[in-house]
DNA sequence: CAGTGGTCTAGACCACCTT
DNA sequence: AGGTGGTCTAGACCACTGA
């Protein structure tokens, strides 16, 4: 019972795995090890929270199954740092050219106060400031998808003040890099709209035409929302994939 | 090593675990125990795949984490159907009224040769018999949802000649019952579409409006492709909400 | 009450990677 | 060679369920 206090926060009812997984957790998140540099092999861990190593090892297999860590006999154990921005890829496709590498551009970065749709998404009170960055995403010259995110000030100011190559070309390690946030979850909602007068330009479709409407709450791993993004992209050559299980 | 070679055809050189999950993967797919039967109790499936408990814990933990199973303290261990049949109504949803219960009409079932889309999706030769089943789904009086379904012939004879009360209320637990097929995932892909006559008319839409379609392939735990389906909808009211990991 | 799964331990042996 | 995670065992004790 000597560090294992250090779990601190977590309910004392709780199994000794799921209040040493929590805590393992927390760790990880914050940063503690780098993902070039090992956890502590699963004997130290499990002498660490006075556990046996079965139950240490129940915990790391947990957290490896939800993508966490990565175990590599020989080696050691490492953090998995999130991967998934590449998902918006996985999901949209121009039909034909599959060559060209698509790019992104940030338009415009300001502060507002949040509107009630922002805030509900974020739970954060209408009218707190947020950041907006308005993104514009393109293949080649061709835009096909535009995208407004916002984000919960005073937490990201760092992104707010940070110069436009501290951003490229990814936002997700960029919120890592900058405010210490790492999204682990998304939730994404479609739908279809048409495309007003501003959009149709962005997007260099004709004003009225369909477009595909996708809106994502991102959290950490933890759950802690960590932004909201609203994003249109034109109807005729999107493609969206997913598996059920 | 008694009990144990009955897991047949599975690589003697992988660890005794993932062996027994293949064994007893195989032996819940094919309804051994009904989903109200408990499965023996952890001892004495130890015991008949010679393994300790610890090893037989690890596998119907695996198999209770991937949804096969449901395990119940004091209770036993159950198979748990597949229960997405009603994914689609967590994805789709009306605006406005939640009160009325969705319903499904099955317009038409036919055979007909598999089309070079049918047959690719499906994995089988362009021109072999496919069941094609034409079916439409209501909120109240209005249709939200056109399906067509694609079933390889002739393994699914049996829902070709069943009466359409024994296809209600829903498709998949027939196919259970009726070919002993369980529907255990699901491929979806989403684009935009515009309604051309017969659509039109079947969804009560002006003709040239905007659809969504859905296009799903399903497949079995093991990955055996179970069905292939294309489904419209007006794309109005459409949602669709999808969980990132 | 008897029987089930849930938690936790202690330790053996192996396969793999690094040095 | 030494250290890592991967596999497997044997058994104790607890919490929950149902008769």
């Amino acid at each position: 019972m000597t560090h294992a206090s250090r779990s601190g926060s977590t309910d004392h009812r709780l199994p000794l795995h799921a209040r040493i997984k929590d805590d393992l957790l927390r760790r990880v998140q914050s940063g503690e090890w780098p993902t070039d540099v090992p956890l502590p092999p699963e004997a130290e861990l499990a002498s660490s929270y006075d556990s046996s190593v079965g139950t240490m090892r129940r915990v790391l297999s947990e957290l490896t199954a939800e993508g966490m860590l990565l175990r590599q006999q020989g080696r050691g154990t490492f953090v998995r740092r999130a991967s998934f921005e590449n998902s918006l890829f996985r999901f949209f496709r121009v039909q034909g050219d599959a060559e060209v590498q698509p790019a992104s551009r940030i338009l415009d970065r300001t502060t507002e106060p949040a509107g009630p749709q922002q805030a509900e998404a974020l739970g954060i009170k209408t009218g707190s400031d947020v950041l907006r960055i308005q993104r514009l995403r393109l293949w080649g010259e061709r835009p096909f998808l535009s995208e407004r995110i916002w984000l919960p000030l005073p937490e990201f100011r760092e992104v707010a003040m940070a110069s436009e190559t501290e951003l490229a070309p990814l936002l997700y390690p960029a919120y890592e890099r900058l405010a210490g946030v790492s999204v682990g979850r998304a939730s994404e909602e479609l739908s279809v709209a048409e495309a007003d007068e501003p959009l149709a330009e962005l997007l260099q479709v004709a004003a009225g035409s369909p477009l595909v409407r996708i809106t994502r709450i991102a959290t950490t791993h933890a759950g802690d929302i960590v932004e909201y993004r609203e994003s249109f992209g034109p109807a005729d050559t999107f493609r969206y994939r997913v598996e059920i299980n």
